[in-house]
DNA sequence: GTTCTAGAAC
DNA sequence: GTTCTAGAAC
């Protein structure tokens, strides 16, 4: 009889007790970018969303609203929705112009989060969610694969097979390397304070 | 993906 | 002694 009134599981959890999960974390991008609070742009094929924890002054997620789950999956019959995704995520860019920050457009070649996302984040990396070596270097290794070449590699070949597939884990094991003056640093307080001389001051 | 924290590194 | 990293999370 429990089944019959909505909420009584709910409201049963009490105060003392865990909370009911609903989902598993990896399965966090679908919560997010179906929540209209969340949503910066919205159109029949894509969603856009800030990401939760940015690692970057600005990081946004742009989303198919099908559900692809990896860049295995990816076949021809999505090369206009990547190009949409591409376009939604150059125009974020030129939003951001009068910041001076370059930006990035790409997918990481084997994401924690389950739904396909392309990432757009500024290269000035300075926020306080960028943490660990496994945050750096997915972003600045060839972890990081880029929108266009994802694209390209979809009109030559039919299919994508990420370049760093194979070798993904030891790419977030790299040493620690400033993405732009390529100079070694020793851990991770090193090279968030090293970076900060990189951004223009505007 | 994050949080937490034991123990490695300094 | 303090800073920092890396692995478990039922």
């Amino acid at each position: 009889d429990e089944k019959t009134k909505k909420g009584t599981s709910r409201m049963m959890s009490g105060a003392n007790r865990p909370p009911v999960r609903t989902g598993h974390w990896s399965m966090g991008l679908l919560d997010s970018m179906n929540n209209p609070d969340l949503q910066i742009y919205k159109d029949d094929r894509i969603v856009v969303i800030k990401d939760k924890y940015p690692k970057a002054k600005y990081h946004y997620l742009v989303l198919p609203r099908i559900s692809i789950p990896s860049l295995k999956s990816l076949k021809s019959e999505h090369l206009e929705l990547l190009k949409d995704i591409h376009k939604k995520g150059r125009e974020i860019t030129e939003k951001h112009k009068s910041s001076g920050l370059d930006f990035r457009l790409g997918y990481h070649c084997v994401p924690s989060m389950s739904h396909l996302h392309m990432h757009v984040i500024s290269q000035d990396f300075n926020s306080p969610c960028l943490k660990t070596k496994k945050h750096w270097n997915s972003f600045t290794t060839q972890y990081f694969v880029g929108s266009k070449d994802i694209i390209e590699q979809l009109e030559t070949t039919g299919r994508v097979n990420p370049p760093a597939a194979g070798r993904h884990a030891e790419l977030l094991k790299t040493p620690l390397r400033c993405h732009v003056c390529r100079q070694a640093q020793t851990n991770m307080p090193k090279l968030k304070q090293h970076i900060l001389q990189h951004i223009k001051s505007k």
